[in-house]
This record gives structure tokens, C-alpha cells and sequence, in this order.
DNA sequence: TATTGTTATACTCTATAACTATA
DNA sequence: TATAGTTATAGAGTATAACAATA
């Protein structure tokens, strides 16, 4: 009866995901980031963000988590929170010079430690890996319901 | 100056595991067990524990997290409990017949579940990423401190 | 009335510290 | 005195509910 003789992938990925981000987090708190502040400043490198619900659905975050954090980059001077013209209940966010330059070291200094820990693999795992994990975070999750 | 040209990788692992968890929670509350539970079980179901404090770290919790798991197991008649003879401070742990049924089904309904998201997988992507997985796993977190 | 952001409250989970029984 | 297990307490993190402003 053994299936497949493997860990379940739960098993494999929950402890890898834990001691990833206990790699990063000193890196983000060098840059005086908490990987709240790091997942914002991220999405709002892609574009601007028309609404914090919406930022915050799309780190899978709830809306009252990230207000502190939103409350701190502005006042840091990292993001620009303005009221949305065409609806003053929503606010613009996006991220200031100083927000992107942060943003671009923060996450080299992390690159480069993933770099080394992928570097462990064969080539052609590395790659499986990686094309594996886009793929797998594309389909999303139609898993739960 | 755009780098790896890929998210993060604790961006990505992060939400697949949520999301692999999530899928898994109701699964296993069929069977009446918690994923701490499920965890306990998988661990002896490799073989006895001789200790509860080694069982904990082995599954990467704090020794007074799983106790309440423990005693449940216990009178669910699941586990057997018993002090080590040699040291009757430290209790041997190890399963049940039922246990291990209990274990074999609930680990075939998850791993059903998973083998459905490996096949959206190529088969050499598919490859790649359990390969990856066990590597990554078996170095450890030699990444924290 | 519904929605965005905000604040305040409650709840869950986890870690810390104190206790017992063995050694 | 040191350690395994247990219990009780406190802390962090998160979600839930109530509120103000705008639509």
C-alpha cells in the first residue's frame, strides 16, 4: 500500500516556505521593512493600486491588516496615498522614488540569498521548480471550494 | 536592471502552502483530525517516538503545543502512551492499529487531492519540483542562523 | 442603502514561565 | 541540579464587528 513514498507536499513545502522566511526577514529588517511592508511595496511596484481593499485582497491580506503598514511607508515617505477623484472614499496608492529605490535593494539583497539556495539544485530541477511554482500559482487556488 | 524577471520565492511558496493547507483542512476534519494531529500521526507512523519533546521538534512544534493533541489521540485510542521504562520521565509514543488505519486513509484523501494538482504539471516540471522539494528539504534550514 | 477606509474589540494561536516527578 | 512532561499565564497576530465619510 505504498502509494507514491514521498512526504505529502504540504509536509515538504510548509517547513521550506517557514525557513525562507525566516531567511528574509533579517534582510527586510536591515531595509527597516516587516514582510508586510516588503508584500506592498511589491505589488505597488508592478503599477499603482486603485483602492486598499483591492491592494490588500491582492496580497492576500485582510483590508484592516495593512493600514498601520500603509500608515507607516507614507509617513516614511515611500508610498503616496490620495484620495481617488472619482471617488474620495478610495485612496491611490503608489509608490514614491525613495519607495522604489528601497523597494529594488530590499529585494536584491533577497534575490541574491535565493540565488544561493537554488543554486543547490541540478539545472534541470531548478528549472522544473520554478516552472512548476508559476504554474501551480496561475491555476490558483480552485482547490479550497 | 530587472534582474530574475520572476516574484519572489517566498511569494509564490507562501501562497501555494496556504492554499495546499487550505485544501487539506477538510480532508482531514473527516477523519477528526487537526492538521497538528495529522502531523503526529505521520511522524510515528515512520515509527515509535521516544519522547514527547522529540516528537515535537521532529514535527516543528513546541513540546506544549502537541499535549492537548496527544491526550486526544490517547483517548481516541489512536496513540499509545506509555513511560519509557528506562527513564520514567519520558513517555514512548507510537501507534495504534487504528492509528495507523486512521493515518493510511486520511493520507490517501490528501494525497488523491495533490496528484489532481501535480497533473496540471508537465511531467518534467513535475519531476523537477518533488526532486527540488526533497533536496531543499534535506539541506535544511542551514539559511536562519 | 451600499461601500471605502478606519477604529475598537474579541478571538485564536503561540511562546514564556512556573510546577511536578523523576533522575 | 537538571530534565520530561504538564499546566497556567501572557503575548502576538488575526479576524469580527461597529463607526464615519462618501456614493
Amino acid at each position: 500500500m505504498g502509494s507514491t513514498d514521498r512526504p505529502d507536499l504540504a509536509a515538504m513545502l510548509a517547513p521550506l516556505t517557514r525557513s525562507l522566511i525566516a531567511m528574509e526577514l533579517p534582510i527586510l529588517d536591515d531595509h527597516g521593512l516587516t514582510m508586510w511592508a516588503y508584500s506592498v511595496l511589491t505589488a505597488l511596484s508592478a503599477g499603482p493600486a486603485r483602492g486598499q481593499g483591492v491592494l490588500a485582497q491582492e496580497i492576500g491580506a485582510d483590508k484592516t491588516r495593512i493600514i498601520a503598514t500603509l500608515d507607516d511607508l507614507q509617513a516614511r515617505g515611500l508610498i503616496e496615498r490620495t484620495p481617488d477623484p472619482a471617488d474620495r472614499r478610495a485612496r491611490l496608492l503608489e509608490l514614491t522614488a525613495a519607495g522604489r529605490r528601497l523597494h529594488g535593494a530590499a529585494q536584491a539583497g533577497i534575490r541574491a540569498r535565493e540565488e544561493e539556495l537554488l543554486e543547490r539544485l541540478p539545472a534541470a530541477d531548478r528549472r522544473g521548480f520554478l516552472n512548476a511554482l508559476r504554474i501551480l500559482r496561475a491555476s490558483g487556488p480552485e482547490t479550497g471550494e
